[in-house]
DNA sequence: ATCCGAATGAGACTCAATCTCAAAATGGTA
DNA sequence: TACCATTTTGAGATTGAGTCTCATTCGGAT
């Protein structure tokens, strides 16, 4: 991690009137480490193995916080657990899950995104975020 | 419900080598009276308060039927409780939810449809379903 | 009508996520 | 630097949707 990124994550929590604890520094630090699509426990336990003592409950915390002003992007792929990525440039993309593997594709398609907008704005409404999850399989060969 | 939906539901079950049952039909005749998005408890609510006893395991049982044979269309709203609506046509459509109402407004864009397709196969893959919910709020007039 | 495998229901269980509240830590102030 | 009001933390309890268990009941082929 850059000394950029920790002052932008001090700048938010002063934001949000929240202080700057070692513990949300550690659950930042540690989605970042990462360009996976994780779930809390699985970030929990990285802190715990880095020798950290942070609570499940400080790093549910902490994600939402962090969700909540775009640092963290939170998807639901159907299977009960939320999965987390860091946000490190704003790029939107969306997810492709394949049902064989597991596997998770990022992409993004510029006009899908307009098409939404546009769907949107037709029934009188302003798109403020969208969930948008495909699930394929591999194409025979 | 019309004799042929009826009949309809007993040949889906008898292709699942599963039994007709009242309480089957009692929740397939729920989920069918009404094209809200409902959620479990809420069906299950309803079947008793008509009088019929089903428990919630049976409940839960039959939707896992419906829904995997297209009877029942299965969504996540992000709320953590998943909500059901009958398909009564196959017609397809997608999901808008109000942030600020809470009012669910279904929509279809056949450019959308093609155009996930498209990126699934550009990526390798066959679009098996796909989950899409946009979040939108009215716009200001 | 019989019989055997399937279905049901009550309640236990799972598991991600949230809540509780006493104790510890933070950061503005003097 | 010491103080202290306020916020944060953590351990464990709680919640709640959904699943599982298994003794009992039921469906339907023969």
């Amino acid at each position: 991690m850059t000394d950029s990124t920790i002052q932008n994550f001090k700048e938010i929590l002063r934001k949000e009137g929240l202080r700057y604890t070692k513990q949300r520094q550690a659950v930042w630090d540690e989605i970042q480490s990462s360009q996976e699509h994780r779930d809390a426990e699985d970030i929990y336990m990285s802190i715990r193995n880095n020798g950290l003592k942070v609570s499940r409950a400080t790093v549910y915390r902490t994600i939402d916080v962090l969700v909540k002003n775009r640092m963290v992007r939170k998807m639901d792929v159907g299977d009960g657990r939320n999965r987390y990525e860091p946000r490190l440039d704003d790029a939107h993309h969306d997810h492709m899950i394949c049902i064989e593997t597991g596997k998770i594709i990022e992409f993004y398609n510029e006009e899908l995104e307009d098409l939404q907008e546009k769907i949107a704005e037709e029934n009188g409404y302003m798109l403020v975020r969208h969930i948008h999850q495909l699930f394929v399989k591999p194409l025979k060969k």
